[in-house]
DNA sequence: GGTGAGCGTGAGAGCGCTCTCCCAATCCTG
DNA sequence: CAGGATTGGGAGAGCGCTCTCACGCTCACC
């Protein structure tokens, strides 16, 4: 089982090597007779092209990276799968690869050397510390990068997010609409973006609600139920602005004796499987993560094919699904 | 920003190529002296190995391949993010790169032939389909390869797995020691390795178990609890052999009047995060899978670098973790 | 019939690296 | 101190591919 090469395959079609080459790549000004020929020889012989070699010559890897933070980080999220499945309907059918790096000691610096020598043509960021410097470096470098997310900060790089905003209105007009009197939110971390316009976007709608903060993991879900029902327990209807907050929120709503949806109307935020896992199961407000990982995949190609091509950003439109929570 | 080769290191550090490559492959027989020249000369020029030339001649891709079954079957399955963690803690320090494949159509002949044109040297298959050929097919063209999981079929391969037996047995225990009567089980879907080996080990302890079969989604879980105080009302212990299963049949169980874990005791089985979002909490049965999938990385490691190397099972001891419902 | 445009093809020069020689310098041994 | 053994370094040949360039051919037009 010797490699057979490209040179090997030029030789049984009777063509030179660059004409082998052009049949390879699709090119278009080859006669059909030769490219038949060749087309003949490549499945006779087996033929692969040999990506290092080619990569080489062409300066691109054919790979991208997907930066994530690490398992401790991503434990409660419940995306990964989907965000990678979206990433690969778009990466795949063109042969890129798609590199996952968690984040851990030097993983970034780690990405940083891999697209300056070429090993990875561009970077999807997911979940990036607001403080991370990497973005910057990144951009300023002029190396094509996405970010999942809008940044904390405003700057000249691509992004591709959900309208928080629209989305946490969905949840404060679901509440209202079921006649909730004292409504109230558990907020995500208010040094995130998608914590702070989940906020805004809610209190857009309900100015007075009660606010509890939350850090968006199950623990402070629970704690900030503890709170919410000590200070204000009257309250009628909440929407917590995860769903694994909600998941930890709901049963120390049972264990207070209230009942949910009767007693206390809870939505959620995110459609992760925690809104499932819920008892009763979270009406929730979802993202389509799958379309959204999708569109950066397609972003990111977009840098890459055209350098120093501008900036943009994609926001996607949630939607309410309603289940049996509120 | 100009690329900076291995021949400009050279001339900088004033040594030949041939020098400056043993400097950065860390050859051993360098002088200090020179060695010290070359290093001061790829810090001050900001070099970085050009990949792809590198592996044209060493026909290392320095790259592996995680093959996953996609986002269906996935969905349920919340061991991503671990698995992902603990090939990268093995792969990362040696600069390889984890490339993610999800199956699709032709993922897997994808994957093959990624593998034949050194774009990969290795794979890591999880939860392959029993009736798939792609690994015997790798086996036989001598290609390196680790499974997650025994095979259903024995064959000569590389595999990863927890002991299933053990685990299932431990569960027996649990339950048997928590006094109950009538004792069930709620099974994995009997064509599937782990499926089997649960219901095995838990029968050899407790081989009057009432028998309930599932297929380790949520849904199955539901229907099966349903279907189980349906013929066994007097029920007051049960093995459920996913956490998701476990998930999905508690609220039956709430909602048939029965109080867990006082009327019904519940052990699960994989301690994923359907376990913690369980109410209450689930007992369950703990597969190290970060350790796992850093052994697999390591086994395919060694497959690489020792091609022909024997094919060996490693398995792991499970542990059980005690919460609330059991 | 001469000229020029247009097109398909082949020759060949690299891409940046590793690694095998081979030579020179140093070391040990009798 | 001669001889061989050992060691460190350099020259250079590729690895397999792409892509530019120039060549030869056909065709159209004046």
């Amino acid at each position: 089982m010797k490699r057979v090469t490209l040179e090997e395959v030029a030789r049984v079609a009777g063509v030179s090597r660059a004409t082998a080459s052009r049949v390879v790549n699709g090119a278009s000004s080859v006669d059909e007779s030769l490219r038949h020929a060749v087309q003949r020889a490549i499945s006779s012989t087996g033929y692969l092209p040999n990506i290092a070699a080619r990569s080489l010559v062409t300066r691109r890897a054919d790979a991208i990276g997907l930066l994530l933070p690490d398992e401790r980080r991503m434990d409660g999220d419940p995306h990964l799968a989907s965000v990678v499945s979206g990433v690969t309907r778009v990466v795949r059918p063109l042969g890129v690869h798609l590199v996952l790096m968690m984040t851990g000691p030097g993983t970034r610096e780690q990405a940083m050397s891999d697209l300056r020598c070429g090993r990875l043509d561009g970077v999807i960021l997911v979940h990036t510390d607001p403080a991370d410097p990497v973005p910057g470096q990144l951009i300023a470098a002029g190396l094509p990068v996405v970010l999942a997310g809008r940044p904390l900060e405003p700057m000249p790089i691509t992004y591709v997010d959900v309208n928080q905003t629209a989305g946490a209105a969905l949840a404060a007009r679901r509440l209202k609409s079921l006649q909730c009197n004292r409504i109230a939110t558990i907020t995500g971390p208010q040094d995130t973006p998608a914590g702070q316009d989940r906020l805004a976007g809610f209190l857009a709608e309900v100015p007075d609600a009660v606010v509890v903060h939350g850090d968006f993991t199950r623990q402070s879900g629970m704690a900030a139920m503890e709170r919410l029902i000590r200070c204000c327990p009257d309250v009628d209807g909440v929407f917590i602005a995860s769903d694994l907050m909600a998941n930890g929120a709901i049963p120390v709503l049972h264990r207070s004796g209230r009942k949910v949806p009767d007693d206390v109307a809870v939505v959620g935020f995110d459609d992760s499987s925690a809104a499932l896992t819920s008892e009763p199961e979270l009406t929730t407000v979802r993202q389509p993560i799958t379309d959204m990982a999708a569109e950066m995949a397609r972003q990111l190609l977009r840098q890459i094919t055209e350098p120093r091509s501008p900036a943009v950003s994609v926001v996607f439109e949630p939607s309410l699904v309603v289940r049996d929570s509120g």
